[in-house]
DNA sequence: GTTAAATAGGACTGTACAGGTTCTATATAG
DNA sequence: CTATATAGAACCTGTACAGTCCTATTTAAC
């Protein structure tokens, strides 16, 4: 469990095949064919990654998308966030309020550690190392008293 | 989003309760009442958490529950995979043949690896951590190439 | 100017699963 | 024997994810 969304394993998808051409410009259904998803659930992802800044599109004849920056500026957590909405691990995590234990609640300050770790994690991994033939280089470490 | 399931949360509210004073037999009644949690809810949680082995039961009159380890030795992750099952970030991660895309696909090494992290960051943290008043020391570091 | 090709944005729908309840069976202390 | 526990399964229900479709709007090309 802890699974991200399939629309984000599709948005990654799609990601990592616009980040082998970056600057070149792509159609969705194009992108579609060869990413092998419906068009319709391709055209809305690409739609929202667009809203997101993730993406700059070019309406029209021979219009497109194109990636709004270089693979190595995006990460998988702003893709994540962008199809997602923001990361919370907890419900309290999103803000006060939330949660009516609150006052009680002496977990809250380790799930947010959890959460950050989580973040980190996200943000460490770029696009471009998503293609990139070798694993990223992402390490945790747990650090004595 | 990515977040933990309502009951995960549950779930680690109830032991951090018993984490208080391990070695106490605890029953459902007087769980629920602690955590501020429906009976039902709290009994089926603890049902599931002594199947899993996280906690031992003691059936008939007077019976309850305890926790199976020290809270040392119990961790978030194990927690989370009790109620959840096992950590999958992706589909694709849970074994060969679920996706079928998977032999074109790029993308599922990274990904495993984002999960490889968040394993590590919550097995580093323990039940002891989450009652602990300070922040459990985990820390992520990424690497120069 | 018209047409074709593309994105923008929203509405709509089905369905799987989390969240929660209830019931019956079984064990055990007193 | 009875009261008090847990064991386990069946069941209901709301909601959010996944996916489709329809109607603008923009722009290149002829």
């Amino acid at each position: 469990m802890l699974r991200i969304s399939k629309l984000t394993d599709y948005a990654t998808l799609l990601l990592t095949h616009m980040a082998r051409a970056p600057q070149q410009v792509y159609s969705a259904r194009g992108l579609a064919e060869q990413a092998a998803l419906p068009l319709p659930v391709a055209a809305k992802l690409l739609k929202l990654l667009a809203r997101e800044g993730l993406l700059v599109s070019q309406r029209g004849a021979a219009g497109g998308y194109v990636l709004a920056r270089a693979p190595q500026r995006i990460s998988m957590a702003q893709i994540l966030a962008a199809v997602e909405g923001p990361l919370a691990v907890t419900e309290c995590a999103l803000g006060r309020g939330v949660c009516e234990m609150e006052k009680g609640c002496a977990t809250r300050p380790h799930w947010q550690l959890i959460g950050h770790a989580l973040q980190v994690a996200l943000e460490a991994v770029s696009l471009a190392d998503m293609v990139a033939p070798k694993a990223a280089p992402v390490r945790l470490q747990r650090l004595e008293r």
